[in-house]
DNA sequence: GTGCCTGCCCCAC
DNA sequence: ATCGGACTAATTCGG
DNA sequence: CCGAATTAGTCCGATGTGGGGCAGGCAC
C-alpha cells in the first residue's frame, strides 16, 4: 500500500494529465495484476466498482472520531491540522503518531478492512473497524485511506484518466478499454482484460447497468443550432433518470449511480414485465398528476413530489395514490437480442416506439382498496372519486424534429407551458455513449431571474479551497429591512475573486467561530437559481434550487437588495405555471 | 417497549 | 444539479 | 505553408437543497 500511497502523491503532484497518466500506467505495468486491479478503482476515487451497490456507510463525522481516537489528539488540534488542509486525509498525516509505521498491508488486505468497514452495522461498529483499519497504516498510507473511506480522493484523477492509464499501460487502444469498462462497470476487471489482451471479451450483461449518456447545456437556440442544425427534439422533465433493463419474465431499474431503485416504485414493475421481448430502456420516471380519463393526459407534477417516492424502501398504497409515477422512456439500448447503442439515434427511435407499442400491459391497476378511496390525497389528482385512478404506466416521450431556432423557441414555450424544465436536443445522426456528456445531447433550460442578495456570513472551504472564504450564506430584506437568509452559494466566482473577498471578509468580520464567520452585510451578490421552495432551513422560509452567483454587485449598496416579497412572488408565478 | 428526535450517510436533482 | 480551472487536441491566424 | 495563437472538447474538484433509512439517545 505504501507504493499506492506513494503514487497518489506523484499523481497529485502534477496538473498535467498526460503526466498523471503515465505515472499511473508506469505502476500497472510493474504491479501485479491483483494489485494493478484494486489500484485501479481505488484511483477512481471508489472502494467498489461501478456496478457494485456495496457501500461503507462512513463519511467525515465517523472517520473524524476515529482519527480522534487514535491520535488521541483534541478537538482543537484536529480542527486546526483540518483547516490548514482542508482535507481529514491530509490533515491525520500531520497528526499521525510515530508508532504507526504501517508498510505492511497489501491492497488486497486493504479492501478486505474496507469490507470488514462496509459489513459491519451502526456507526460505533464502524468507527472501531476504522481504528482497525488505520492503526495498520503509516501517516501517508492513512492519508489516502482515509481519502477513499471519506469518498474524496481529490488527486486529479477518476475513472476516465485511469482509463486511458489502463490503455497507456498496456498498448490498448482507449476506445476499447471505454467499452469494455462501460459493459463491465468495473474498472478493476477491465484493466485484467487489458492486461490479457482480452478486452474483446467483454459483453454486454442484461441486468447489469450501462453508463447514462449526458447532455451539454446551451443557452440559446442559437446556440444548439449552431451545433446540431435539423435536432430530434423532447421536453426536458424534471425527473428521475432511470435506465431499464426487462425481459425473461425480469424487470430491473437502475439510477445514474447505477443503483437499483425498482423497489420504489413497484407500480410500474408489472408494465415492463409485459415487454415484448428483452429490452434495456433509456428514460425518466415522472410524479405525474393524471386528469383522471383514463388516458396519460396530465402534467408532471414537481419534483419535490417525486422526491418523497425516492429512496423508500416500503412504498404504502397510500404514496402511490398520493404520487402516481409513470416511465417515460426515450431511448433503447438494447433490443432484438443485441446492444444498438452504435445505431443512430433516428434507428434507435423507430424501434423504440415499436417495443413499447408491443408491451402487453399498459396500466397497473391498483389494489382495489386504493380505488376511489376518501383519503387525503391531493385534490387535483383525479377528477372524482369513482374516476379510474389509472393510466398507462410507460409512455414513449413524445418527439419531435426541428428546422431551425424558431423552431426551437416555439416548441420551448410549449414544453414551458407544460410544466416541464426545457428541451433536450439531439442528433439524429448520433451514436449512444454511455457515461459520455457530450454537444450530440444538448438541453436548454429556462432562465429564471435573479436576485441581489447581501452576504451575510462566510464559511472556509475544503480541499483545494482550504484557507479562502469560498462559501456564502446569503440575505434578501425583510419586513423593516431585517436581513434574512434565503440561500448559500459557492460557485460562480472566479479565483482571484475568492481570493479579494477573503481579504474584505476576513477585515469585516462581525463574529469569528472558526470555521465560519458572520460578516458586515456590505457585499452585494448576483444570485441565479433554478427554482424556488419552501423551506425551514433558512429564516427567510425560503430556499433556492442550484443557487450560483452571477457576479459580484459592487455598484449595488445592501439597501437595494432584493426582498423577501420579491421572493415570493417569484415563488408564486413559477407554481402558476406548474 | 414505544414514540420521537437527532446525527449521520446516501443519493436524487 | 452548478460553476471555474486546467489540459490537450483541433482549428485558425499571421507572416 | 508552417509554427503560434486561439478555440473547442473534456475532465476534474467543490459544493447547493430535499428527503429516506438507520442507529442511538431520551422521555414516558
Amino acid at each position: 500500500m505504501l507504493r499506492f500511497a506513494q503514487l497518489c502523491e506523484a499523481v497529485a503532484a502534477t496538473t498535467k494529465k498526460l503526466e498523471k497518466r503515465k505515472l499511473v500506467a508506469d505502476y500497472f505495468r510493474q504491479q501485479p495484476i491483483q494489485t494493478a486491479s484494486l489500484a485501479a478503482i481505488f484511483l477512481s476515487g471508489e472502494v467498489y466498482p461501478a456496478f457494485s451497490e456495496r457501500t461503507l456507510n462512513v463519511g467525515g463525522a465517523i472517520v473524524w472520531r476515529a482519527v480522534q481516537q487514535l491520535t488521541g489528539r483534541s478537538e482543537e488540534e484536529m480542527a486546526a491540522a483540518y483547516r490548514r488542509h482542508g482535507d481529514l486525509g491530509a490533515a491525520a498525516r500531520d497528526l499521525w503518531p510515530a508508532d504507526f509505521t504501517g508498510s505492511v498491508l497489501t491492497l488486497p488486505d486493504l479492501a478486505k478492512l474496507f469490507d470488514d468497514v462496509a459489513s459491519s452495522r451502526g456507526p460505533a461498529l464502524k468507527q472501531q473497524k476504522v481504528c482497525d483499519l488505520l492503526q495498520q497504516c503509516s501517516a501517508l498510507e492513512a492519508k489516502y485511506a482515509i481519502k477513499l473511506l471519506v469518498g474524496d480522493i481529490r488527486i486529479g484523477m477518476r475513472e476516465s484518466l485511469v482509463e486511458e492509464a489502463i490503455a497507456a499501460a498496456y498498448e490498448q487502444s482507449e476506445q476499447s478499454v471505454r467499452r469494455a469498462n462501460m459493459l463491465l462497470g468495473d474498472i478493476g476487471e477491465t484493466l485484467r482484460l487489458a492486461a490479457e489482451g482480452r478486452l474483446g471479451d467483454a459483453r454486454m450483461r442484461l441486468f447489469h447497468p450501462l453508463g447514462f449518456m449526458l447532455a451539454a447545456e446551451v443557452k440559446s437556440s442559437d446556440e444548439a443550432v449552431s451545433y446540431i442544425p435539423g435536432p430530434h427534439v423532447e421536453d426536458k422533465y424534471d425527473g428521475i433518470r432511470a435506465q431499464v433493463h426487462c425481459g425473461e419474465g425480469k424487470v430491473r431499474i437502475f439510477s445514474r449511480t447505477q443503483d437499483e431503485i425498482g423497489e420504489s416504485f413497484p407500480e410500474l414493475i408489472p408494465v415492463l414485465e409485459s415487454a415484448p421481448e428483452a429490452l434495456v430502456l433509456d428514460g425518466e420516471i415522472l410524479a405525474w398528476s393524471s386528469l383522471g380519463d383514463g388516458t396519460a393526459s396530465g402534467a408532471a407534477l414537481p419534483f419535490s413530489a417525486l422526491q418523497r417516492r425516492l429512496g423508500r424502501k416500503r412504498v404504502t398504497e397510500k404514496m402511490m395514490r398520493d404520487v402516481p409515477v409513470v416511465y417515460v422512456a426515450f431511448d433503447v439500448l438494447y433490443a432484438g437480442g443485441e446492444l444498438i447503442i452504435d445505431r443512430s439515434l433516428a434507428e434507435r427511435s423507430e424501434i423504440l416506439t415499436r417495443v413499447l407499442n408491443a408491451f402487453t400491459v399498459h396500466r397497473s391497476e391498483l389494489p382495489a382498496t386504493a380505488r376511489g378511496a376518501a383519503g387525503s390525497f391531493q385534490p387535483n389528482l383525479f377528477a372524482d372519486d369513482s374516476a379510474e385512478p389509472d393510466f398507462p404506466r410507460v409512455l414513449r416521450a413524445p418527439c419531435s424534429r426541428a428546422a431551425s431556432a424558431a423552431d426551437l423557441d416555439a416548441l420551448f414555450l410549449e414544453a414551458r407551458a407544460r410544466g416541464n424544465e426545457g428541451l433536450m436536443m439531439k442528433n439524429p445522426a448520433s451514436t449512444y455513449a454511455p457515461g459520455r456528456r457530450g454537444h450530440a445531447w444538448l438541453k436548454m433550460k429556462r432562465e429564471l431571474a435573479t436576485l441581489d442578495c447581501v452576504v451575510t456570513g462566510v464559511e472556509f472551504g475544503n480541499g483545494k479551497r482550504a484557507g479562502v472564504l469560498s462559501d456564502y450564506t446569503f440575505a434578501v430584506r425583510g419586513p423593516g429591512d431585517r436581513l434574512m437568509n434565503v440561500g448559500k452559494a459557492y460557485s460562480g466566482l472566479t479565483d482571484a475573486e475568492i481570493l479579494e473577498m477573503t481579504e474584505w471578509f476576513k477585515s469585516h468580520t462581525l463574529t469569528d467561530f472558526g470555521h465560519s464567520r458572520l460578516v458586515e452585510p456590505k457585499i452585494v451578490l448576483e444570485v441565479a437559481f433554478n427554482n424556488i421552495m419552501r423551506s425551514d432551513r433558512h429564516e427567510s422560509g425560503f430556499a433556492l434550487r442550484f443557487p450560483r452567483i452571477v457576479r459580484l454587485r459592487p455598484d449595488k449598496p445592501p439597501e437595494e437588495a432584493d426582498t423577501v416579497m420579491r421572493v415570493e412572488e417569484i415563488y408564486l408565478s413559477q407554481h402558476r405555471t406548474e
